[in-house]
DNA sequence: AGATCAATTCCCTATTTGGGTAATTATACT
DNA sequence: AGTATAATTACCCAAATAGGGAATTGATCT
């Protein structure tokens, strides 16, 4: 197996040390670099040449967060995981869009660090477990409904569609050649269908039940 | 530390003896059930009261992406671990849009599948690293732009956000305790932030934009 | 064969909406 | 102190919208 070079960007001394002996002495694990910031991330990524960059996210001038995203955005096949005492729920989604692959809480044992290390390298994602059931919450709820209980037709929902685009009832019976009227016939249905009075509020009810 | 309650779902005969062995055999857990298909999972539930479920998938009858949700909506509390071969996006996202706590693959070693149980019991999300990474990047997706591009002021954002349930401008200055003509010059000034031309599409693109 | 439903067209009418233009006030920022 | 920016109100006017009712055609289901 080839050898794991790790780049660690922690601001406090002792830990930063501790993190340094803990994976230069761990076989397999090499130290690519040790920083007390992110002022210079770009640059040290390039001349350190990490496979893996543990990133603290409480740091002076420059955030991990950010951190994570000026990596990314250079170097998008250099895995990051996060190691934070930060277990909110705003951090975490910050540096989860910002690109993080894993994200370790301070408090985890550093045998779990190293096990963790491994993992992000072979593609995988490690969190904590607090952390993983956060992501699944969050994740689920962007998921819900897939399908029509309002039993709009789908000459309707294109109607409808095409009103949340900016088609007045005269374009939109251009588009899909039938009368205006129609048009207004359709929508006039709609409204009936989503208890709803207006163009606006049906847009905004369609859109939420992922009709259109 | 107490026994952890688990019930096994698994179609495969020898794969659940195993199971069974594994789990009996092994300090803290205790096998509270284990059955060969979904069909009669409620009541089973009801007679096993485990604390942890493993659920294969692909089984008869009832796979047990069905089975998941029947637990879940019946008892929350009961933490589901899914065990299976697939690992195709679909099937995943079925299983935790279902309310699945936790996603192993088989190919995983009996000593992670414990440390799952554990895991999950103790209210974490173990996934099998690829599972973990597929699930990040399908939420990375859904979380990009919380910010407001847009430079839509307040009382734009209360505006739009009254017109999209329905509120004409007569009933939203009434709402708000402003004359109709200014909301409908807020109306005016939205409509050209957003690049649109009329309410509809203002609310369709608010809403995209996560901006109501 | 009759019923149901989606899609289609039309009429009438009142209200709403949106674009243009202009002006005042208050607050925030430089 | 001076300059943006937000919030506010106003007027004119053409076009769009919404609600009421009525009728035809074709497909699907019973």
């Amino acid at each position: 197996m080839q050898t794991i070079r790790v780049s660690i960007y922690e601001d406090n001394t002792k830990l930063r040390d501790l993190l340094e002996l803990l994976i230069g002495k761990t076989e397999g694990f090499a130290v690519a670099g040790s920083h007390p910031d992110c002022r210079s991330v770009v640059g040290e990524i390039e001349t350190d040449r990490p496979d893996v960059v543990i990133m603290d996210i409480d740091m002076p001038e420059r955030s991990g967060i950010e951190g994570v995203r000026l990596i990314k955005e250079k170097h998008a096949e250099i895995r990051v995981l996060m190691h934070t005492v930060f277990d909110d729920d705003d951090k975490l989604f910050q540096c989860l869009s910002n690109g993080a692959d894993g994200y370790l809480l301070k408090k985890d044992s550093s045998a779990q660090l190293v096990q963790a290390i491994k993992e992000v390298f072979e593609g995988g994602a490690p969190m904590s477990p607090g952390i993983a059931h956060r992501v699944l919450n969050a994740f689920r709820e962007t998921i819900p409904a897939p399908k029509n209980e309002y039993r709009i037709s789908e000459r309707e929902q294109q109607v409808l569609e095409l009103l949340s685009r900016g088609f007045s009832y005269r374009m939109i019976a251009l588009e899909i050649l039938i009368s205006p009227e129609t048009v207004k016939k359709h929508l006039k249905n709609i409204y009936q269908k989503l208890h709803v009075q207006c163009g606006p509020e049906a847009v905004a009810k369609a859109i939420r039940a992922k009709i259109i």
